[in-house]
RNA sequence: GGCGCAUUCGUCUAGGGGUUUAGGACACCUCCCUCUCAAGGAGGAGAUCACCGGUUCGAAUCCGGUAUGCGCUACCA
């Protein structure tokens, strides 16, 4: 018989999450999807000083804005409910107790000035760093006197002093600890707060949680895991330790890295769908080609065997490569909706969106072909926006021309368009090339003179299109403007 | 210090004993297309598969050791 797949995403709000803990959410949603289990998200809210307001609502919408969306968690809720680690104090207080009455914990009255002192002592001597349980055999008389001090306790799990743990790692294959080399460490703070250890072992299986999908940050703390689910009785999910993401020096992804958080990630102009899949692939391949992947492909295909084992760098080029891919397939209402908002934040692309939507419609296509952040639209398409250019007028004088040539192109061009009654890209492309010809320049030499003159910029979309988004009148303004350039 | 995990081009990765002159992608370079840019196409450069030893007719692939990196070693998660 087996047991239905749920697996949980179990962020503590102490700030906004990081790619690689959203690569953890990710890994676990698709898990879900593709075995359609469920996929739950669970606040672990158990240390009252880290606490940062507001980020519960940051991690549910990067969330939302990834499309992942979960079965059971805060604003949905189901049966195995309360979400908050706050909201269920009692449960793991219970599990406390009941595992000091069964002789598998204890209470230890240790100050944390002297585990402190103890451990920088333990340092100093290169003496592995751990508790020396002071408290395991406290007398009854002793803990009397202790709590008649008013000291409040924390409460210890008995490590076993002999014997081994081991497990197998969905990813990594078996894994074998001893465990002298582990510690007895802290169920339930002082505070009542439980820590991580108690509070996920007696959630997960409370959940029923079959597979604990982490990072793997949390692989040496299993064994620990493993110990607490036997003494509680209760039966452990399978494990599967992902490979971490790290910063471009190889150390753990921090702050000096750039952006961290998926909310900038967001707020850079990349597309959900192009963050879904390059994160996937942070990890995880499908074979030894396919990499441009739907939503729905990377859920047909997502399996544990494939997941490496090795930390990854979080490659920007890469990403930012793969984001053009997807603007690009974007089609034309999709590249304005999703460009609009980015556009709202700058004062002329903004107004521009406002007075004149039309007109940044038709501007928007070329733009896409060449954007690859929705923030660069702004900047890529600011030319049409600005009433005057600004630019070198030496920009003017295309390759192996003159002043006097160039000036003379403009002058001819000048001519010519405000004679023509279309403006179009044929009608453009039809006056334009044969004036080369004419004035004995090359198209390249002709069309870059113009390019600068309308655009300001020598890379720009091409010319035609260009000139015929923005108008006869406009063209014919900037192209003046360039020729009063010469004459000043 | 102890314990654990890992180690293939700069980066993400394919590969699971002979099919490999180690494949793909990003980035880089050259050329083509071309009005510039972008996109696209064709090439190039880039990895003694961390190192040493073993198993084997044969090892990037299996085993052992070493080195290096990372993680854990909190009343943080």
């Amino acid at each position: 018989m087996k047991k239905p797949v749920r697996v949980r995403y179990a962020p503590s709000p102490t700030g906004a999450p990081h790619v690689g803990n959203i690569r953890t959410a990710l890994f676990n949603w698709l898990f879900a999807r593709h075995y359609g289990g469920s996929f739950i998200v669970r606040i672990e809210d158990t240390d009252v000083a880290r606490k940062v307001e507001g980020t519960v609502e940051t991690i549910l919408n990067s969330l939302r804005w990834l499309g992942l969306d979960w079965d059971e968690g805060p604003e949905v809720e189901g049966k195995y409910g309360p979400y908050f680690q706050s909201q269920r104090l009692d449960l793991y207080r219970e599990a406390a107790e009941r595992l000091v009455s069964q002789g598998d914990a204890y209470y230890c009255y240790c100050s944390p000035q002297r585990l402190e002192e103890m451990r920088a002592e333990q340092v100093r001597r290169k003496q592995p760093p751990g508790y020396d349980r002071h408290c395991r055999n406290l007398s009854e008389q002793e803990r009397k006197q202790k709590e008649a001090e008013g000291i409040s306790p924390v409460v210890r799990f008995k490590a076993p002093l002999e014997g081994q743990v081991r497990f197998t790692d969905l990813i990594r294959g078996e894994v074998v600890f001893e465990n002298n080399t582990m510690d007895d460490l802290v169920l339930l703070k002082s505070d009542g707060y439980p820590t991580y250890h108690l509070a996920s072992v007696v959630d997960d299986h409370l959940m029923e949680i079959s597979h604990v999908l982490r990072a793997e940050e949390w692989l040496s703390s299993t064994p620990r895991h493993l110990l607490l689910y036997q003494a509680l009785g209760f039966e452990p999910p399978q494990f599967a330790h992902l490979p971490m993401i790290l910063g471009s020096d190889r150390s753990k992804l921090s702050k000096r890295h750039g952006a961290v958080s998926i909310v900038e990630y967001y707020k850079q102009g990349y597309l959900p769908e192009a963050m879904v899949n390059f994160l996937t692939l942070l990890g995880w391949s499908l074979d030894d080609k396919t990499e441009i992947m739907s939503r729905q492909e990377l859920i047909d295909n997502f399996s544990l065997e494939r997941v490496s084992r090795t930390a990854a760098i979080f490659n920007r080029d890469k990403l930012d490569w793969m984001n053009g891919v997807y603007i690009r397939s974007l089609t034309a209402d999709e590249f304005f909706n999703v460009a609009q908002p980015y556009l709202m934040e700058d004062k002329l692309a903004g107004e521009a969106v406002i007075l004149d939507e039309k007109y940044v419609r038709d501007i928007l296509p070329l733009i896409q072909e060449r954007a690859r952040t929705l923030t660069e639209v702004a900047e890529l398409a600011q030319f049409f926006f600005v009433e005057e250019l600004e630019y070198d007028a030496n920009l003017l004088i295309a390759k192996n021309m003159s002043r006097e040539s160039a000036n003379q192109a403009l002058k001819a061009g000048q001519q010519k368009l405000s004679q023509s009654e279309v403006f179009e890209v044929e009608s453009l492309e039809a006056i334009l090339r044969p004036l080369a010809v004419e004035l004995g320049l090359k198209t390249g030499q002709l069309f870059g003179t113009l390019r600068v003159a309308v655009t300001g910029r020598t890379a720009a979309p091409p010319l035609f299109q260009t000139m015929a988004a923005l108008g006869k009148e406009r063209c014919l303004k900037r192209i003046e403007a360039a020729i009063q350039r010469f004459s000043r």
